[in-house]
RNA sequence: AGACCCAUGGUGUAAUUGGUAACACAGCAGAUUUUGGUUCUGUCGUUCUAGGUUCGAGUCCUAGUGGGUCUACCA
């Protein structure tokens, strides 16, 4: 029996407390609510994760709603991309997917309850005077002139707007509230403009169009949502979230506000994500390299992984930066477990061992994944000439203590076939390492060793003759600062790594097939790389989805 | 400038709600290893400052400092 007790984030507090206290029936409904106007990244995956697992924790529920109040940046096709995103990170939400545009007349009758209240007046006022009344931060707004028009009029007047009878811009619907509130938003925000477009769900159904204050709130109501988590910058809203609900009348949901997820090498502006493709920095939406969910995905990153990255970085309400290691451990803890392994030479140099036959093949068996034995075994074509890393030797290594690969009369073990010994450097004119010259020990053979050789390393290697050949995009840090858009004097594109790309021409084992895409493997001792979309049946393609841990070349810098 | 929010190792998050500051990642050292991977062990290092309340403060109060947010007919 454990005495340890779990900790709680302070959303969960407020929900146990919630629970406790026997609010709502004890029931917890949350939503997540982006607007379809661009590609979901990891910060939505962060709002994913949270609110559709504090529900399930709790045995609630989960709605997907689309904020679709401003029909000139939203679009249908955002919406097929919101949704498979939020399949594959392994979530499904309730009702079918839900849109804040299904609650435009709803939100209508409210404007006019809020009129009948004298809470609401129409202003015709332009933009510029709006904003001029709205005063400052710290100097107090001035009523409207059109502020205290007749309930009648105004009645009419929003029918009118409604009806189509004025044109964009000349009027607005606006609270009544208080003009001199130290919250800006309480100085009576805007609740609906006319803007004479189509919308993508109601076409031409509407001539104005709520604001997110007056859309997002209600809707949370109007489905029943009892915790409504968004981020910090909402905290100035909520009076106003909260104004609504008590004059309107309406099922009371809570909104709670929490510090949005900051990463390494990450941005999550979707008008600077837009610059990135649009300017041609990287290939797509899709590109591995971005931080959506959709490059995530190619890059090979598993949603378990993402899932669990969002967990341990944890919920608060202070600014954080969270390191691009912990990211990648969890890509590597989640693929160690599932990614099976295969031998590819990514920067190959050949060696011809002088004692073994001619035209003689071995098949060597090896195993495909050692964390796991129910991925079974693989065999592997063994022959004279072979390629290695040329990492993996070294002319003028240090003490063996120190440096356990290949070197001049030093022995490796090959991964599940013979030991082999270093006896000549074959160079070109330029001095470059062309061949490697070695002799084996054939009772030194993987699984039936008798030679009594001890060595230290073991490396990876490809059959000459049978290494097929793909394409290997090798991928680093879109950027080469970790908060490019932090610094004030300078575009972020000025931080764009220009060596984020690097693509290679790989030796892999014959065997590895043309599977579906976003099958990942570990090129053993190497990292991981996932299948790419790009891939045909005779030019395979992979994208490094993560390097190993590379202690070596740690040691190597020291 | 005003209002609001925040401040715990390098990073992120905890601390039985006032009772010996911990967990993970990163770092370092070692063991194991036919992946310099994985696994295991050890280790380094933390309460912004100054007052106050209290037997006792990371926690409560006051002030200061530092950071963030807010003045779109965007969400």
């Amino acid at each position: 029996m454990s005495t340890e007790r779990e900790s709680l984030n302070f959303i969960e507090e407020i929900i146990e407390e919630d629970i406790k206290n026997g609010k709502h029936g004890g029931l917890v409904y949350t939503r997540f609510p982006p607007e379809p106007n661009g590609y979901l990244h990891i910060g939505h995956a962060k709002a994913i994760v949270l609110n559709f697992e504090i529900a399930q924790k709790y045995g609630g529920k989960t709605n997907l709603r689309l904020d679709d109040t401003n029909p000139t940046t939203e679009d249908t096709h955002f919406v097929e991309n919101i949704k498979q995103d939020i399949q594959w990170l392994g979530f499904q939400w309730e009702n079918g997917e839900l849109y804040a545009s299904d609650y435009f007349g709803k939100l209508y009758e409210y404007a006019v309850d809020l009129v009948k209240k004298g809470l609401a007046y129409v202003d015709d006022s332009t933009p510029e005077e709006i904003a001029e009344m709205k005063g400052d931060i710290s100097v107090p707004g001035t009523e409207s002139p059109y502020r205290n028009r007749s309930i009648e009029e105004n009645l009419e007047l929003l029918e009118g707007m409604k009806n189509g009878d004025y044109p964009d811009g000349s009027r607005v619907l606006r609270a009544k509230i208080d003009m001199a509130s130290p919250n800006m938003h309480m100085r009576d925000p805007i609740l609906y403009r006319i803007k004479h477009e189509d919308h993508h769900r109601t076409g031409g159904e509407w001539c104005i169009y709520p604001m997110y204050d007056f859309a997002h709130g209600q809707s949370d109501s109007i489905e029943g949502i009892t915790h409504s988590l968004c981020s910090l910058e909402f905290r100035h809203h909520r009076p106003l979230y909260d104004w609504f609900i008590e004059k309107l009348e309406i099922f009371p949901s809570r909104q709670i506000e929490f510090a949005r997820m900051n990463v390494e090498y990450m941005i999550t502006s979707k008008r600077k994500l837009k610059r990135l493709v649009e300017e041609g920095f990287v290939t797509g939406w899709d590109d591995p390299r971005m931080p959506t969910i959709a490059g995530m995905r190619r890059r090979g990153y598993p949603a378990a992984a993402i899932r669990e990255f969002c967990r341990r970085a944890g919920i608060a309400k202070r600014e954080n930066l969270i390191e691009i290691g912990l990211l990648e451990y969890c890509v590597r803890q989640e693929l160690n477990k599932t990614a099976d392994r295969v031998m590819a030479v990514l920067d190959p140099v050949k060696v011809v061992i002088t004692n073994y036959p001619e035209g003689q093949v071995e098949e060597m068996e090896v195993e495909n994944n050692p964390e796991d034995e129910s991925a079974g075994n693989r065999m592997v074509p063994f022959s004279r000439e072979i390629y290695i890393e040329r990492d993996d030797f070294m002319e003028n290594p240090p003490p063996p203590k120190k440096f356990y690969r290949l070197g001049p009369d030093r022995m490796v073990r090959l991964k599940g076939a013979y030991i082999i010994e270093c006896n000549d450097v074959v160079k070109d004119e330029s001095g470059k390492i062309t061949e490697l010259h070695c002799t084996y020990f054939p009772e030194s053979r993987s699984g039936s060793d008798t030679s009594g050789l001890k060595v230290k390393g073991t490396i990876h290697w490809v059959s000459a003759e049978h290494a097929k050949e793909v394409e290997v995009r090798m991928y680093d840090r879109l950027f080469t600062d970790p908060t490019p858009t932090s610094h004030e004097d300078k575009d972020f594109l000025e931080f764009f790594n220009e060596d984020s790309l690097k693509k290679i021409t790989a030796k892999v084992e014959p065997a590895l097939p043309h599977a579906e895409p976003g099958t990942t493997y570990q090129f053993l001792r190497k990292g991981y790389f996932c299948l790419d979309p790009d891939s045909t049946e005779d030019h395979l393609v992979f994208n490094s989805t993560v390097n190993l841990r590379d202690t070596w070349s740690k040691m190597k810098k020291n």
